[in-house]
DNA sequence: GGACGCAATGTGAACGCTAACACTATGGGC
DNA sequence: GCCCATAGTGTTAGCGTTCACATTGCGTCC
């Protein structure tokens, strides 16, 4: 009321400049925003999303962790909604199970959120996708490939594959996995990726050994994997992994890459000074978060949905932790 | 309105009910509760929002960035907030310099936020803080330790000191220093507990090896220490710094912890699969977020600020990159 | 027993914006 | 010269809350 005083039109005209409506006069234009900048006017987010019925924030809802893929993916969100005039809102969920999901969704609907990002790697995370209205826009980032939702993932399969054709390549007889949980989708993926290329090659398929993500876990395969004296190539399903890997493998005598060759998943900013530096699979979470919000825009916009689907080819970076084998006697 | 009808009471007996004001009958009280329940009622923020002129939203700029501290300080943050009912909303700065940080800020401002809190690591951040308006609950993490706000920050100073004197009390005649970049408030706090620890001990006080926070950095730091073979001892301002000055040790053949020991800070989740596996100085983002939040809080309420301050000790995590000198001939 | 205080509830307005419609010029077609 | 379409602007109402004040009913005190 008062830029419009000052301006010398209705309160609507100022509503209208505010909006870039078409039918302004460059002139009124101008003298509005002219009284906005001398009264230091900011508009009331608030009140606009009372009267819309939609906000300008985006709900995120993200497992609590400090692990590196979900952790970078939603820094890189944050980044990205900067730049596009929309705000981040995340709630936390301290487990992927439906409960708390679902609560968490529950409250970014109160907020009457423009859209909706879940992080949901896992089934249990997934099956809440279903109980959202299908009216708010809404994408999944590592959801479930099988599912129909707008989805955003890293190309875990074709990670899996370039990983462990590059063993092969080397002239490895096979590829060992250390594997993620098995309830994750990534999981899952760098799986099928590392038996569809060890099946192409006709090499023998070792059983999975399964881990979580920790460093813990890929100690404890790793002094598995180096009593096994014929096992020269491992596949660790993220970086985190092959460290602890790693460090068995250094206990146990067996150097790498001479002995045995490793490759991890992620590119974590230090994988590069490992010992030795990691060969590893880095994806683009910029690249991720880039298309999430292109698709949630896309959205918000028709107010449809497309039932699309981005997959982000992720990039082998070589180092020093792969070699051919040595020639066995 | 709706609710009211049904529970056949006017629209601010509800409105009283669900801010739990005191003077509603009991039996009223459970009549519009079984209303809300049965209508599946949800009250819209962003009308509470207009109305109170303030949101249940806490806003948080932060830097865009993957580094350990500050990524897991924001985890921290956004779990502790949902378990108070708060919502947080994350503007991410690319770089910590005056501008981006001043628009983040606005930008929270135009959302009425209840409160804001601001991880200001460096000098530039920190000066944003005088250009916030007082009248709105405002929380500094790390920021700068002589500044009157309200602050929130580990004791980097006694974590460094800690560190040092470990090393110390292990009978090295002093400890080399890779600390982190100069304009972080993190790193001169490391650097002047590591002096205190020196200077108590009157052991000499070689120059700071000035780093940034990367496995690089210290990876080329390590390997100009590991040429100085009088030097047995290192404190590096993080783990990663530690982790690049352990490949440059092994490469030189400088065995850890028999020719050399080393010291990191944050025990990130895998320093304990480092090799070997590194003794470090733990914060606890969970009680950084937590003291935030209660700072927070407390301004909410009472509306005053009240120049507070929480400083969180951290842990010294002994591992097995320390142990004595070895007897010099 | 009447005045008073307080607890419980209701009423109307306000928060700052946008949607929908109403109005006023202006110009073009016949 | 009249009508109509349209661009530009104004007016009114409503979004869903809370706030400030008004009203009612009941118990207490002298």
């Amino acid at each position: 009321m008062d830029v419009a005083k000052l301006a010398g039109v209705s309160h609507q005209t100022v509503s209208r400049v505010l909006n870039d409506h078409p039918n302004v006069t460059e002139q009124t234009r101008l003298r509005v925003r002219a009284a906005i900048a001398e009264l230091g006017y900011r508009p009331n987010r608030a009140a606009r999303a009372l009267a819309t019925g939609k906000s300008q924030v985006i709900g995120v809802v993200a497992q609590n962790s400090t692990l590196y893929g979900p952790a970078s993916t939603l820094a890189a969100l944050a980044q990205a909604a900067t730049g596009s005039g929309f705000t981040i809102s995340v709630e936390s969920v301290r487990t992927l199970e439906r409960a708390p999901m679902h609560a968490a969704v529950s409250r970014h609907l109160d907020q009457r959120v423009a859209g909706l990002v879940v992080i949901a790697p896992v089934d249990s995370a997934n099956e809440v996708l279903d109980q959202i209205p299908s009216d708010i826009p809404l994408v999944c980032i590592d959801g479930d490939p099988q599912r129909s939702t707008e989805l955003v993932t890293v190309d875990q399969e074709a990670g899996g594959y370039a990983a462990t054709r590059h063993l092969l390549d080397k002239g490895h007889k096979t590829v060992w996995h250390v594997s993620g949980p098995e309830d994750w989708f990534d999981s899952r993926g760098r799986v099928a990726g590392w038996k569809r290329a060890l099946a192409e090659a006709g090499a023998e398929i070792p059983p999975v050994m399964a881990a979580d993500w920790s460093a813990a876990a890929g100690y404890h395969a790793g002094q598995v994997i180096a009593r096994m004296k014929e096992i020269t190539a491992v596949f660790a399903a993220n970086d985190h992994l092959a460290l602890g890997a790693l460090r068995a493998f250094h206990e146990h005598g067996r150097r790498v890459p001479e002995d045995i060759s490793i490759v991890g998943f992620d590119d974590v900013p230090e994988a590069e000074f490992y010992i030795p530096p990691l060969t590893t699979v880095r994806p683009d979470f910029e690249a991720v978060a880039a298309a999430t919000l292109e698709l949630l825009h896309d959205q918000i916009v028709s107010g449809t949905t497309e039932g699309q689907r981005r997959v982000i080819a992720p990039t082998l970076i070589t180092r020093q932790s792969v070699s051919a084998p040595r020639k066995r006697r």
